[in-house]
DNA sequence: TCTGGGGTCCTAGGACCC
DNA sequence: TCTGGGGTCCTAGGACCC
């Protein structure tokens, strides 16, 4: 019978090393990539993770490092890194009929039916691809189930024996014993830092604690997620390859912002704007959504002003997809909630009761021209087209503002190397 | 004094992930 | 001064039904 093999191919340090491809003066240097607003830190270069600067962590707490080492700085660039992340899927495409996308930098690949080759000499080759072909570092973990993938990724990530490559089903049980006895159970897929503590108190620490830990015990106390978990440590699949992505049940769309905020028409700008791209993926996936959520909050951080926050959910008569249709019923909620004299920090939208076009209910009152629907569904799709082939935000609402002040700081921004001729890499 | 049993649906909240 | 954004699944409890 042949072992069912799963590969997990993980990019490191993706958005760091995104940045490296067109800044080769960045290798070897401390780097970091921030978060929307330039809040966060949610990307290290090995040298930054060295400093024992943690992932999350504000930015401004680590000025001092940041001179002391000259950390460098940047901020997001998804436009980037989505099209890098694009190039790396396609390439490993090539290694598997059955892919499963996990998120902008992981890949799940079914290899079981590549079993009579060397796999592990199979992960070296995909390695060496996504490395020559796009100047990214990857590693590669395979295993006999999903969740045991996800550990041999990260081992072969802190030992660098394994060359970046560690195939669970081809070590002995003995070996696979003494790295599960030194690996902290924190780090297993699905295990979250509640779960941790928990566990650490039923005196399971280490990842083959857990492995071996009592079924009965694991399922009352902590429910069918974890029970799954371990079974799959044990190397029995409960989770299986999601080669096509299931469409979203909800849509979120949300940004701090830049400055702060008081006006409703600035508030006004931002949900009509975020609204606009949420419903573009919406239709985008062919969905309508049947309600809406409007929220805004001040800055909780800063305890000493007075806070507000407050959201509201708005049914839709008929579920659509219509940018415009959205956008006033979000304006409507967003009035319903305002309150002047607070300094407000973020806004957001969350797109509701996501069916799939087909299923759509008419109204049984509906009283509107028929032609209606059809037109604004020929605009809409005129929009997305002009946008998708022009640029984004080409044609866009009035309501969305045109100076948009509240907008994100993104002070130290790469250029968008592959995406606009403009800011095209040049070599000298 | 004595107060059924079983089922569905919905929502809120908690946990997790990247 | 400065604290991200976008998702999923599961469970418990309440409302409601017969």
């Amino acid at each position: 019978m042949a072992a069912r093999a799963i590969a997990l191919v993980d990019c490191n340090n993706f958005y760091v090393s995104c940045e490296r491809v067109f800044q080769p003066r960045l290798e070897h240097k401390p780097v970091v990539v921030l978060s929307n607003n330039d809040g966060c830190v949610v990307a290290r270069s090995s040298e930054v993770k060295a400093l024992g600067v943690k992932m999350g962590i504000p930015f401004f707490q680590i000025q001092d490092l940041v001179r002391q080492h000259k950390i460098m700085a940047f901020s997001s660039n998804y436009a980037l890194y989505a099209d890098m992340s694009n190039r790396v899927m396609s390439i490993l495409a090539q290694f598997s009929p059955h892919q499963e996308i996990y998120s902008i930098d992981e890949c799940f690949l079914d290899l079981t039916s590549f079993n009579r080759l060397d796999l592990t000499a199979y992960g070296q080759q995909i390695r060496r691809r996504i490395h020559q072909w796009l100047g990214l570092p990857v590693c590669v973990g395979i295993a006999s189930t999903k969740t045991l993938a996800k550990l041999a990724n990260h081992i072969a990530k802190k030992n660098p024996d394994f060359q970046s490559v560690c195939n669970l089903n081809t070590l002995s049980p003995a070996k696979t014993d003494a790295l599960f006895s030194r690996i902290e159970a924190g780090e297993v897929w699905g295990v979250g830092r509640r779960i941790r503590e928990r566990l650490s108190e039923m005196g399971i620490h280490r990842v083959k604690d857990l492995r071996d830990a009592e079924l009965k015990a694991i399922r009352s106390q902590f429910g069918v997620v974890l029970e799954r978990t371990v079974m799959e440590l044990r190397g029995t699949p409960c989770i299986s390859l999601e080669e096509i992505a299931p469409a979203k049940q909800q849509i979120m769309s949300s940004r701090s912002f830049g400055m702060p905020v008081f006006a409703l028409k600035d508030l006004q700008e931002a949900v009509s704007s975020y609204m606009t791209r949420a419903a573009e993926k919406l239709r985008r996936q062919h969905s309508l959504a049947g309600a809406i959520t409007v929220y805004i909050h001040t800055n909780p951080h800063k305890v000493r002003e007075p806070q507000y926050q407050k959201s509201i959910t708005l049914p839709l008569v008929e579920s659509t997809d219509n940018t415009l249709t959205l956008v006033n019923v979000a304006l409507i909620g967003l009035e319903y909630i305002y309150r002047p004299g607070y300094c407000y920090q973020k806004a957001g939208i969350m797109l509701l009761n996501i069916i799939h076009a087909d299923q759509k209910q008419p109204d049984l009152f509906s009283t509107a021209n028929p032609q209606i629907p059809a037109k604004s569904r020929d605009m809409m799709r005129c929009m997305d087209h002009i946008n998708a082939l022009m640029g984004k935000n080409t044609v866009r609402l009035a309501s969305a503002g045109i100076e948009q002040d509240w907008k994100a700081r993104t002070d130290r921004k790469s250029p968008n190397y592959t995406t606009r001729w403009e800011e095209l890499a040049i070599t000298t």
